[in-house]
DNA sequence: CTGAAAGCGCTTACAG
DNA sequence: CTGAAAGCGCTTACAG
């Protein structure tokens, strides 16, 4: 590579200081018209490579937005990243995506890293286990933050999410008035928020129906595809044969509903399944998937929004956004049918 | 926020010089251990952030790698992603992410902000279209290159993916001597190294076995699972109804047994179905997916490998490497059927 | 083993 | 409308 370009080789060339390209380079009204018409054709033209680190370490602003869920491979970020990366995208940030696997130490390090490059703020779905220090301390050191999809107590930060307490008392309500009385509870942990929301809507749901809550018919855990197909077993064996199974999330349904098929009996008909979440693939599933629409898209744009906001200067306030989710009824839930 | 912590203010604090500060903190051996640990101490203490900008500036090395790919959603590049990951972590780089969803302007923008970050390198699957020229002027502005999945002619840099030819055989292979003659391709574009290989591929099994190879039995396109459940109906209209389908990948696959299994016939008798790339999910769809394994993990290995070999001087031979694909057979494919 | 000084490539008051 | 100069926070020869 030849001899490195920068804003004093142009400057050189054509016989202007440092401070009129980089004005002219951005734009700005202060550079007449024809001396920035001259600088950016000659910019272009030898190929000059803005040097954003050197103007990062000037303005002390980098441009990066961190962006961390505990897998960008799972659908259901995906559908948040997708909306995030279109909201940042037209303000031109450039955004740094994370996995922290519910690892607190992965988390730690991206974050470590992300003030280290100075980055303008951070989008995150917390690690579990992330104590509100680890939150508040962003703050502390110019970074700002905003939560999606769960929430740490007392963090004093933006959070978007579901109403998951609601949603699933949308899938519980729907089985009871088919009909059942017997309904499982696969998959969610109680170590996170979304799981404990989501427990106690079951619960909820159950109890203002008059059913009788049976500790065993929880079988917490599964949050995949993989894990879904391999409790489908032990939900077969559970007591009293459930007729019904409210999923964790579509992923553990469609897991189930394919185990329940393996065993030879037909999901929607001889056990009825819901998912949560209404990812794409419900829709196609087969049986096609009876789910909550969650509202991902609009987690990811608002969440977005709120930080740029805050970029921007423009007052967020600290408060817990709930997206109110919808009940999309499909083939995978019937009337309740007995199993010997 | 407090007065920014520097390095001087470490050097004021204990009465040395910022060069002893610097030095110490990146553990120099021509610090005495005990002012070492004095200041790693005291840097811990008041909550020293390193600022990898300034560092970079001097250095002109970021620690930064980037990877772009098509979809990073798309299960198959989630495989070689986290292989990626595993291996870039290892070396405490920091991995910049990035789809360009086969819009070259995409790419580019992003290959930009790469060089303005003054990135020490980038993985890459070109996005449709990408000159070889894109390609070359990377090497050119100081930032190695590595390709995975998808080659460009005469780029000159090393090229990591599945010998795609010689998979999509096996899986026609397999189908041909189970007695099927008439077998459809679903999916693919002859836009993409990989589409023309697969293509050639499944041509060169059939003509080798001397079976037709109608062109109509092709359906260009899918690529993923719902794409393949669309054309299931197109398929399924296909003029000598073909007893057999050779899908692009298992998305489209899965897409498609989803839409087969819609119109009342059962995928795995009715109609036969091969996928490619192995996902998790092939082993634990209905049926499992007869599919070949495409050495995703391997090639995302091999290829942050080399260039992390690159990045620390190590010679690098330019070549095609070939990760030999294997058929692994599930439930999907049988004896031929015919339909009415 | 430690320190003084230059410089990475920008941007921003300030002066004219 | 344009230029000269300082400074962002590091690291790296160089000197001692």
């Amino acid at each position: 590579m030849a001899q490195k370009i920068k804003l004093s080789t142009i400057a050189d060339a054509l016989g202007v200081s440092t401070a009129t390209v980089s004005l002219a380079l951005r734009d700005s009204p202060l550079v007449a018209d024809s001396t920035r018409e001259r600088i950016k054709e000659h910019a272009r033209a030898i190929g000059y490579i803005y040097n954003r680190r050197a103007a990062s370490l000037r303005t002390s602003r980098s441009g990066i937005v961190g962006v961390v869920v505990h897998d960008i491979m799972n659908p259901f970020f995906a559908e948040i990243l997708k909306a995030i990366e279109s909201e940042l995208d037209r303000s031109r940030q450039t955004f740094l995506l994370s996995n922290h696997y519910d690892q607190l130490e992965k988390q730690r390090n991206f974050i470590d890293t992300l003030l280290q490059l100075g980055a303008d703020g951070v989008i995150m779905s917390p690690a579990i286990g992330t104590p509100r220090e680890d939150i508040q301390m962003l703050e502390e050191n110019g970074l700002p933050a905003v939560l999606v999809a769960r929430s740490v107590e007392g963090a004093g930060v933006p959070v978007f999410r579901g109403d998951d307490s609601y949603g699933i008392g949308l899938a519980t309500n729907h089985l009871i008035s088919l009909g059942h009385r017997r309904i499982a509870m696969i998959g969610g942990t109680d170590q996170t928020s979304t799981g404990r929301h989501r427990y106690q809507g079951y619960v909820l749901a159950m109890e203002k129906a008059g059913l009788h809550v049976q500790p065993d018919w929880r079988i917490p855990g599964p949050r995949t595809k993989q894990a879904g197909f391999e409790v489908s077993g032990q939900f077969l064996a559970l007591p009293d044969k459930p007729t019904a199974a409210v999923c964790w999330n579509d992923l553990v349904a469609i897991g189930l509903m394919n185990g329940i098929a393996r065993a030879g009996l037909v999901p929607g008909v001889d056990v009825s399944v819901t998912g949560y979440d209404d990812l794409e693939e419900a829709a196609i599933a087969t049986p096609a998937l009876t789910t909550v629409w969650n509202g991902q898209s609009d987690v990811g744009r608002r969440a977005a929004r709120a930080l740029l906001d805050r970029l921007n200067g423009v007052a967020v306030k600290v408060s817990q956004e709930l997206i109110k989710p919808e009940l999309h009824v499909r083939q995978s839930t019937g009337k309740p049918v007995e199993r010997k």
